[in-house]
DNA sequence: ATAAAACAGACTAAAATAGTCGGAATTAAA
DNA sequence: TTTAATTCCGACTATTTTAGTCTGTTTTAT
C-alpha cells in the first residue's frame, strides 16, 4: 500500500512550480535540475496535473507551467488525488461510484475501508500547497542556494 | 496505493475466525469454504496473523486456529500492521525508525506523509475486531445460513 | 530559420502481487 | 498403529504494475 513515484515525485514538482513560477513560467528542465527528476518523467506527471486543472501550460520557447490558481486554494489531496486517482485503500470505497462488488450490501469490511478512506481524504484536503510552500522556505533560508536534495525523493 | 489481497483477505479470514472460533478450533479448509479464498492462500496469510500473536493454532486432526486474545482487544490496525507490514503510504515516514532518505531533515513532503499515515493509523487503531463480528451478525440475522459472498472480497 | 519548449504515446526492464504446488511434521481418532 | 486431517514451510510462476525511457510532433519566442 505504498503511494507510487508519481505521488511522491508529482507533489514535489508542483511544490517546486509553486515557488519558481511567481514572475514568469517554469520550464520542466529547470523543475528537473532542482529535483532530480528526469525531464521525461516529470512530463508524465505534469500532464496529469495540467487535466486536473491545477496547472497551466505556455507552450513554444520560453514556455513552461504555473499554477492555474493561488496555493492557497491547492490542497494536497487535489494533488494527490491529480496524480494517484482516487485515494481510497480499495476500488470499492472509492468515491466514484464504482460498485463493483455484488454482495457489497452484506460487505462488513466495506465500512473499514470506507473509514480509512474518509480519514486519508479529510487530512489531505485540509492542507494546503501553501503551507509546504511556506514549509520549504524556512527550511531553505539560510542558504543562498535551495538544497538540491536529490537523495530525498521521498 | 492500494492495499494488497493480503490485507483484505486477511481481514475476511479473521473476522470469520472470531465468528466461528469460540467453541473449537476453526480449521482454514472451513474458512475457505466460506469465505471463498484458496487453503494453500489462507495459510499465507495466517501465518502472518499468527507471527504477530493474533492466533494461536493446534496442530494435527481437528486442530485449526483460535484468535489469541478477545476480539475487544484486537483491533483493525493490529491486523493490517500484521498482514501488510507498516500502514505508512512511503518508506521514509514509518513507525520502524527507517530514515532512509539522507535529506529527510529539509524533506517538505515528509511532514506530508506523517500526517497521512498518522491519520491511519488512528483510524484502525480504534476500530476493533469486535465492533466487526458484531456487524456481521446483524447483517446476517434474518438468515439460516449466512451469505457465502464470495463475489465480494473487498 | 532556429532553438526551446510543451505534447503524445509507444515501448521496456524490473519489481511486486497473487497466488499455486509439493511435501513434511503433528496429532486426534479409528 | 495406521489413517486422515490438519498445520507448517518454502520454492516456484504467471500476471500485473511500476517506473521510467525514447522517438517524434507541435508550438512559439527570438
Amino acid at each position: 500500500m505504498k503511494l507510487s513515484t508519481k505521488g511522491r515525485y508529482g507533489l514535489k514538482a508542483i511544490i517546486d512550480l509553486a515557488i519558481y513560477s511567481d514572475k514568469e513560467p517554469v520550464a520542466l528542465s529547470s523543475v528537473a535540475e532542482r529535483t532530480g527528476i528526469s525531464i521525461s518523467y516529470l512530463e508524465q506527471l505534469i500532464a496529469k496535473l495540467k487535466k486536473a486543472e491545477l496547472v497551466n501550460s505556455i507552450r513554444g520557447a520560453q514556455g513552461g507551467y504555473v499554477l492555474a490558481k493561488s496555493p492557497k486554494e491547492i490542497s494536497v489531496g487535489d494533488i494527490l488525488r491529480a496524480l494517484e486517482g482516487n485515494l481510497s485503500l480499495v476500488e470499492c470505497a472509492g468515491d466514484d461510484g464504482t460498485n463493483i462488488c455484488e454482495g457489497a450490501d452484506m460487505c462488513v469490511t466495506k465500512v473499514v475501508w470506507k473509514k480509512i478512506s474518509d480519514s486519508i481524504n479529510e487530512t489531505v484536503d485540509k492542507m494546503m500547497l501553501s503551507e509546504l510552500v511556506d514549509e520549504s522556505k524556512v527550511i531553505n533560508k539560510n542558504d543562498e542556494q535551495p538544497k538540491r536534495n536529490s537523495s530525498c525523493l521521498g
